[in-house]
DNA sequence: TGGGCATATTTGTATTGACAAATAGATCCA
DNA sequence: TGGATCTATTTGTCAATACAAATATGCCCA
């Protein structure tokens, strides 16, 4: 019956099991024991391992051991709803940690072009990393128009709501968002920041805010760890016409277009 | 410089590059061959086309070889914009099949909520894939109310929009979606419908559609193969206060509820 | 008591070797 | 010509081993 399913597939189906009845942080035994328990090698072992790993089940640490992770957060996401708002909320405590902030002359083209900046123009960039539990769950590389950036006080970002010290200093509110998410391998530094191998997927999340006249204040990107946070998009009940849903529906017209692939 | 990096991180890369220069399709040197150019072992190279495999830039093939992944398709979400509706208007063709259509008396909690359903009642079921360039790419498990599910004839789902056909059925148009997106672990019968190993991450949709009236008229799970397809999520310019963005705002009092956790 | 150091433990990286399973291609036979 | 079979190729699974790197522990000494 199991003759055709793996071994580490197996080990890995057990293991799942076994630690969805621990509770977190416990200490796992050493790979030595459980490949001994399970009758099989270390390297087979670690590919279960790893399969639980990257599902978020388990953390490893050199030298320690292996540990039950805590179950994912979870982070909701709607228009205009800051990460700070979402887990007070929802009763997590959280820690925010600037890593940088500076006036940047090199400025991605996407930013420049969400801040609407001219061609040589500098930014202020701020970036950060947030934990639950110790954890990195999230790493923010923002950019400010410099007549912004001059004044915001990094201290502040890491008590309050970001948005919320944004606006304050304006004096104005934050009224529109463009926002685009993304499953995508992250980059080197963005890698480093999360803790991860270089290529490991994230959630990326592209924004700007904008004040009510549409000026934009603020553009950047969010990753997210994906084996430590869980995402929910809600669409409000009842307004959910939000793309023209009474416009021209495709028929059967879709060959005239479907070149271009292959 | 480079010598804290791994070798299969550093291996990894250096494919990364060259893969990105190929034509989708293209067939890589066999793992031995590329072994001995890297000279490493095969254990080790191995490891590097296992990061690049999960990041959905080569696909392996037993027996075959391994080749070179086209682009990820992008699924661009919007309340009440199908599938069907999103390739079709960014011009890329591909395949519905229908797996299974019958009724179901076993109907899990989850759906029978969503759909209303009293404790014992049947739902009518309906398992599909989706393919683009003969590759899987989504499954949907979608359940319907037995009225309406009595009338649904599966074939036509293969070649029009499954929205318009449920509307066109009941006489009425779908107003309104609950729409929740979620990254974990695939179940044993998701990913052998998807081709993936069990546990393997996908991006499940759980969703309700809903009359003007808010009769539940469609519940299901719609499952993406991350490593095939990436995602946006797209809030319209200028419509950003979905939430209620004036109502009251946390300031400090987010101990009171911060238990729970830890 | 407290700090530093050697040591044991544990996971990370890497090698060599072997066989299984799936595919593709060639061969052989009717 | 058509179909089945055998063979070579290629990736998948698994073992046993070795050393490196990070951590934890206990010991020694001031």
């Amino acid at each position: 019956m199991t003759g055709k399913v793996p071994q580490y597939q197996a080990v890995a189906e057990a293991l799942r099991r076994e630690i969805s009845e621990l509770a977190p942080n416990t200490l796992l035994p050493t790979e030595q024991q459980l490949a001994r328990r399970f009758g099989i090698s270390r390297v087979t072992l670690r590919e279960a391992l790893d399969l639980l790993e990257r599902g978020g089940l388990i953390s490893r640490f050199r030298g320690r051991g292996t540990v039950v992770s805590p179950p994912k957060i979870t982070r909701r996401f709607s228009p205009l709803y800051s990460f700070e708002r979402d887990l007070t909320e929802q009763g997590v405590a959280f820690e925010t940690r600037v890593l940088a902030y500076q006036p940047k002359s090199i400025v991605p083209d996407f930013i420049r072009a969400r801040l609407r900046l001219p061609g040589d123009g500098s930014a202020g960039f701020l970036s950060l990393v947030r934990l639950v539990d110790d954890r990195i769950v999230c790493h923010d590389r923002r950019h400010y128009p410099m007549a912004i950036a001059a004044r915001i006080e990094p201290h502040l970002i890491e008590h309050r709501d970001a948005s919320q010290v944004l606006e304050d200093l304006v004096g104005k509110r934050i009224t529109a968002v463009d926002w685009e998410s993304e499953i995508v391998p992250s980059s080197m530094d963005v890698a480093a920041a999360l803790g991860l191998s270089p290529g490991g997927l994230i959630l990326a999340n592209t924004f700007t805010y904008l004040l009510e006249d549409g000026t934009p204040v603020e553009a950047g990107v969010i990753s997210y760890r994906i084996d430590r946070c869980k995402f929910k998009y809600e669409v409000p009940f009842g307004q959910a016409a939000g793309a023209d849903n009474d416009a021209e529906r495709p028929q059967s017209g879709a060959s005239e277009r479907a070149a271009g692939r292959k």
